[in-house]
Formats: structure tokens, C-alpha cells, sequence
DNA sequence: GGATCCGTTGTAGCT
DNA sequence: AAGCTACAACGGATC
């Protein structure tokens, strides 16, 4: 019998997965298994509860799809890696077995890619295959390994690369269309317990309390419920039945709440976290972006959504060609910053959103309660982390995103705070700060009007009027007592004078870059 | 080879 | 409301 194993890491779905087109070319398998491999312990240990609670749904609503679609059981294991596959070779019942699985730069997942093949070495009758493009629009390994690369600064660089590829800029450029979903999936009627022997069987019981596990997991405020049905859905919703939005999109003119100021809904598409888990192609996404802006006018990168895919291809090939890609220390594309030494209480404030300041306060809770924030929202407290106030490390900020963002994304988190902090040679020029107390007309002035963000974050300034809500602490008394909030009791001073610690900041920026001449 | 331009999205204050 | 200017001024590419 002839056993192909799909394991499905950051490719949680069937729609535009080669890795199922794969086998149905081949033809000739008896039975294939989906499976999914977590490892509950690590998970919890490392992630907070709405990146699990995301990755469970997701899970879970993948085994439902190839139920009903396909009459296949997804298999879900939690365990290492190379336990599962250690357990799953030596009590398979087949005469050759094919693993499958989709390429990720994450260095992680390179090294559980070595174990299996160390562990596959001597035996003759199974064989592991890791597919490339899967995750991404680009094949990463050969585009770095051609000739015309060489490490990608701007969307200039980007179109040179997808013309290289994919040939001339006319419009858009011609990238591969998502692939037609497969008819059928090989499965011999036997149940899981013939196929698989009594003790690989228990494993599978984890199976079985994930639904528990999400209640577990979820809190009230579900932002993006997990999973590729709801991603299909939210692609069609914003994306397909939209065209004018997809061609007036531009990114820097977007905001955390949609045109209704709904705090629980951006004005952008908030398919990042179904991106990240592979809920959703980025290929598919691409022609719907594309089918858009067939129709007439529209925005072009880097401000477009086109733009934005473009930028996380770009990411993922540098995590793949800049060595030490998520430090700070041997990464060539992350200058020498003589920042302070980690303050911890400088960065529980910043983490909790008590620096009192309303914007940063406000996005740093909507991370904590959410799991997700705004892009904008992004750039301005990793500034404000970094070379705007707190003069802190840029992997430290980067850590509590990785923890808690449920579209975190080891190649893009990494690239957007090297960017932010100013290190990377892209081009964000040191002295432009952003100003964490805004005032309308600036790029964040949307979470300014009506001010309904800040409000519904940080309820303590609920009743604050609007002139005041930046800077609460410029209040006269008798409106914070009007208003119900005293400032230093009821809400925080600001743990710095933003004026001061931005001018002192500059100058040490310039320092540090000066003494490396 | 020095000047100039440009880079995904700055800010403040003025008209 | 939108556009201008000053602020302070990087670094690589291009002219």
C-alpha cells in the first residue's frame, strides 16, 4: 500500500494547496493523511491564548472541510515533531510512504525539516518532499539562488524581482493563478485504529478535546475567528464584492476602526492573520487584488494591497538571505544601535498600556485583548519603543508581538521592526518620529476623530473631550474632574516627556551611527 | 565626482 | 480642506 502523509504546518487550508494537486498528478497513492502537529506544551508556554485559540479554530474547521468535502480525516497530533513522525512511520501499515510538507524560511521549521530527513536517512520506503510556493507568490529558494538577486530594499527592487520572474510590469504582473482544487482524495474505507497501531491511537485523543481547547482559549472578544471558511468569506466581503474599495485602497491612508468607527473592525482588510496561518492563498488573494483593478482606476504599490503582498514576499526572502535574520547582533541588515540596557519596567508599561499615553495605551490593549493591531497603530509603538521614547531594543518589542499577535509571522514581524526601529536599510530616515499625541491631520489622525478608539481602549478617558484626550494630562482640573478621570490617579502621567526623550533620542541615534563611520 | 533625487505612509504651523 | 514650508538632514542610486 502506498501511503502519502501530508503534514499541513503554515498551510491550513484546501483551497490552492499544490501539495494536494501534487498527489492527484502522481495518482497512484491508496491513501493519503492530512495532519497538523502542535505541541500543546510549547504552545502554551510561548503563545497567549488568541494565537492558540486562532491556530485551534483554524485546525478545526480544516478537519469539518475535509469531512464534508472529501470524506478525509485530518489527523491532528500534539507532540514534537520528530516524535509524531517517529510514532507515525513505525506503526504505519504501508510499503511506502511519501511526506509532504509546505517550505518556510522560519529557521525552526528548517531544522524539524533536517530531523525528518535524518530520521527518513536509512530507510528505503519512505520519502519526504517539502514543497516550495505554497505559502508564498514566489519561490523563495530559487529566486534567492539565481543570479539576479541580491537583497531587496524597496518596491523597486521588488517589481525587478517579479519582472525577472514572472516577466514584464504592464499593469500587473503575471503571477501563476491559484491552482484548481483537486477532485478526490485517496482514503481506503478502514478507520484510523486499523491503519495506525493502539498506541499512535491514544495520541489522537488531543483530537478530540480541541473544541474544549478553544473554549478554553477564546474570550469574548473574538476579533478574526480562525480558519479557512471565515477567511473565504472575509476575502469575498472585502475583497471580490468590493472592487472600488481593493482600487482606492492606500495604506497609509487607512485606520484601526472602519468608516462607522467600529473598534472591533479596521478600515484595512484583516486578512493578515489568515495569511499567516495559510487559512488563505496569497496567490488567490493576488488575482482577486488583480480582477479589481482590471476594472479601471486604481492604486498602485507600494500603497496598494498589490504593494502589500509585494512587501511580505519581499520579507520572506530576505529572512531567507540575511543570516541572523531575527537579531540584532550579525545581521546584516540591523545597524548597531547603542540602545539602553532592557528596563523592565520601562517595557511592562509599554506592554500593559499604562505609558500614559492614550494612542500607544489604546493599541497595546487591542493587542492584549485582540491579538491584533492596525499597521499604522504598529509603527507608532514600536517607534515609541525604540528611537521615538523608551530607547529600548527592537527585539524586545518584537518578542511581545510574536507572543501575542495572532498574524504574527516570523519573516514579516522581524522585517516591520527592523524597519520601524531604523536599523534596516530600508528607507525610514532616523529623524522621523512619530508623534504619539497626534493632532489631527497627521497620518494617525483617524483614531482622532471622535477619538472612539482611544475611548473604547482606554474607558478611564471615556467622557474626555476630544481636545484633551492625546495629552489628558494638559487638562485643567476641573475638566478631569468633569470628566471623571484625575490624571496620576485615575490614569497615568505620561511615563516621559515626549519632547525631551524625542530630541535626546535623535541625537543618540546620530551618535551610534556616527561612531560606526 | 559632487549634486540631486528619492525612499510604503512624519509633524507643526501657516495660509 | 489642501497644500506649502520649515524642521533636521540618512544613504544609496542616479545624473
Amino acid at each position: 500500500m502506498k501511503i502519502a502523509i501530508v503534514w499541513l504546518r503554515n498551510n491550513l487550508r484546501i483551497h490552492d494547496n499544490p501539495i494536494f494537486n501534487i498527489i492527484e498528478e502522481i495518482g497512484d497513492f491508496d491513501h493519503v493523511i492530512p495532519i497538523c502537529i502542535v505541541n500543546k506544551e510549547k504552545l502554551e508556554k510561548t503563545y497567549t491564548h488568541n494565537r492558540i485559540r486562532f491556530l485551534y479554530q483554524s485546525i478545526l474547521d480544516l478537519k469539518t472541510t475535509f469531512k464534508s468535502k472529501y470524506n478525509v480525516n485530518l489527523l491532528s497530533f500534539s507532540g514534537s515533531v520528530i516524535e509524531i513522525f517517529s510514532l507515525l512511520i513505525s506503526s504505519l501499515k504501508s510499503d511506502s510512504i511519501e511526506i509532504y510538507c509546505d517550505y518556510c524560511t522560519r529557521p525552526e521549521t528548517i531544522s524539524e525539516n533536517l530531523e525528518i530527513k535524518d530520521l527518513i536517512h536509512d530507510m528505503n520506503d519512505v520519502n519526504f518532499t517539502i514543497v516550495d510556493a505554497v505559502n508564498t507568490i514566489l519561490n523563495i529558494e530559487e529566486v534567492i539562488s539565481s543570479d539576479y538577486y541580491s537583497n531587496p530594499k524597496s518596491m523597486k527592487d521588488m517589481q525587478h524581482i517579479f519582472e525577472k520572474t514572472f516577466g514584464k510590469y504592464l499593469d500587473f504582473f503575471n503571477v501563476p493563478k491559484p491552482l484548481t482544487p483537486v477532485i478526490n482524495i485517496p482514503q481506503i474505507n478502514m478507520s484510523v485504529k486499523n491503519l495506525l497501531d493502539e498506541k499512535l491511537f491514544e495520541f489522537l485523543m488531543s483530537d478530540i478535546i480541541l473544541k474544549g481547547e478553544i473554549k478554553k482559549f477564546s474570550t469574548t472578544v473574538d476579533y478574526f475567528p480562525g480558519g479557512e471558511t471565515e477567511a473565504l468569506s472575509r476575502l469575498r466581503q472585502k475583497i471580490t464584492e468590493n472592487p472600488d474599495y481593493v482600487n482606492n485602497f492606500s495604506k497609509p491612508s487607512t485606520y484601526s476602526t472602519n468608516e462607522n468607527q467600529n473598534p472591533l473592525e479596521p478600515s484595512t482588510t484583516g486578512l493578515s492573520p489568515y495569511l499567516s496561518n495559510g487559512c488563505l492563498s496569497p496567490r488567490l488573494l493576488w488575482q482577486e487584488c488583480v480582477n479589481a483593478n482590471k476594472k479601471g482606476e486604481h492604486t498602485k504599490p507600494p500603497v496598494s494591497l498589490i504593494g502589500q503582498l509585494m512587501f511580505r514576499e519581499m520579507f520572506y526572502l530576505l529572512s531567507r538571505s540575511v543570516d541572523n535574520w531575527d537579531s540584532d547582533i550579525g545581521n546584516s541588515n540591523c545597524k548597531y544601535i547603542e540602545w539602553d540596557e532592557y528596563n523592565e519596567e520601562k517595557i511592562t508599561l509599554w506592554e500593559e498600556g499604562k505609558t500614559g499615553f492614550p494612542l500607544i495605551d489604546a493599541m497595546m490593549r487591542q493587542l492584549e485583548v485582540t491579538g491584533w493591531m492596525h499597521h499604522l497603530g504598529r509603527h507608532a509603538v514600536s517607534c515609541f519603543l525604540t528611537r521615538g521614547q523608551l530607547w529600548q531594543n527592537w527585539k524586545y518589542g518584537r518578542e511581545v508581538f510574536d507572543r501575542k499577535l495572532i498574524d504574527s509571522d516570523w519573516a514579516v514581524n522581524n522585517g516591520n521592526w527592523l524597519w520601524l526601529a531604523g536599523v534596516a536599510p530600508f528607507s525610514m530616515p532616523y529623524y522621523r518620529i512619530y508623534n504619539p499625541c497626534p493632532s489631527a491631520g497627521t497620518s494617525l489622525n483617524v483614531e482622532t476623530k471622535e477619538a472612539k478608539f482611544i475611548r473604547h481602549w482606554v474607558p478611564e478617558l471615556r467622557n474626555f473631550p476630544s481636545k484633551y484626550i492625546f495629552e489628558p494630562h494638559l487638562a485643567p482640573e476641573q475638566i478631569q474632574n468633569d470628566s471623571g478621570c484625575i490624571i496620576g490617579k485615575d490614569y497615568p502621567f505620561p511615563m516621559v516627556d515626549r519632547k525631551i526623550s524625542r530630541k535626546e533620542n535623535l541625537a543618540k541615534f546620530k551618535e551610534s551611527l556616527n561612531r560606526q563611520k
